[in-house]
DNA sequence: TTGATATATGAACAGATGAACATATGAAAA
DNA sequence: TTTTCATATGTTCATCTGTTCATATATCAA
C-alpha cells in the first residue's frame, strides 16, 4: 500500500473520530436518556399495556381491571403502582373504591405512535 | 339498609358489569397489544436508547457506536440485532464496515413523544 | 492462500422483573 | 367497636435480560 492508501486510511480514521465527537456533543444528558428508557420500560409489559388500553376507554376501579384482564387483584395493584409512579395514570377515591384513569393525552399519544409502528 | 340500598348496590354491580363488558368489547386484539408491549420493551433499555439517540444525529458503524457509548463491540452488536429485529434500525454494508441508521421517522416520533413526557 | 479488520453469534452468569401468596391498611356499614 | 369490602404492600420464586468472553463469519489486502 502506497502513500495514497495510508492517507485514505488516515482520513477515514479521522473522519470516524470527527463523527463520534460531533454526535457525542449533541447527545442529551445521560440522566434524561436513562429516564426515557425507564419510561418506555413501563410501557414494555403486556399487562400494563392492557391496563392502559382499558383506561383509554374509561375510568376504572381496581376490581374492574382485574376482572377485565382476568388477573389477581394484587397483580393489578402492583402494576398500577408502577403506572402511577411513572405518572401514566392518576386516581381518585370514592369511598372504598379507587378509580384510575390515564393521566394525560401524552399517554394516549405515545400509545398511538407505538400502535402505528406495530400496525405496519 | 332498605330496599333502596339493595337497589343501589344492584345498580352499582350491574354498572360495573356493564362497564367491564363495554370496555372489553373495544379492546384491540390480544396479539396486537402483545406486539405493542414488545415494541416498547425494545425502547425500554438505556443502552438501546443511547444507540437510537446517537443514530438520530448520524448514520454510524458498530465500532463508532461502541466508542461513543464506551461499550464493548459485542454488547453493541447484540443490541443492534434487537433493534434491527424490531425494525427500528436498518443497515447498509460498505466493505468491511456496516453502517446503521434509524429505520424511519416513526422511531423519531416515538422518541420525541417519550421525551416530552420525561421533560415535564 | 494467509493475515488483518469489522461485525456477528453462542454460552454462561449476575441482576432485574412479574406473578402469586399472605398480610396490612383504610373506609364504610353494622 | 367489630366486620366487611376494596385496595396496597412485602416476600418469594421462576423467568427473563444484558453483558462478557470466546469464537465464528465476512470482507479486503498481501
Amino acid at each position: 500500500m502506497g502513500e495514497n492508501g495510508i492517507d485514505e486510511q488516515s482520513d477515514f480514521l479521522a473522519a470516524h473520530g470527527d463523527v463520534v465527537k460531533r454526535v457525542l456533543e449533541r447527545q442529551p444528558a445521560e440522566e434524561v436518556l436513562y429516564d426515557l428508557a425507564e419510561l418506555f420500560k413501563v410501557f414494555g409489559d403486556s399487562t400494563r399495556i392492557r391496563i392502559l388500553y382499558a383506561l383509554v376507554e374509561s375510568e376504572l376501579c381496581v376490581g374492574d381491571i382485574a376482572q377485565l384482564l382476568n388477573l389477581g387483584q394484587s397483580a393489578v395493584s402492583h402494576q398500577l403502582k408502577i403506572l402511577k409512579d411513572a405518572k401514566l395514570v392518576r386516581y381518585r377515591r370514592e369511598g372504598k373504591i379507587i378509580f384510575y384513569a390515564l393521566d394525560d393525552d401524552h399517554v394516549r399519544n405515545i400509545l398511538n405512535m407505538g400502535m402505528e409502528h406495530v400496525e405496519e
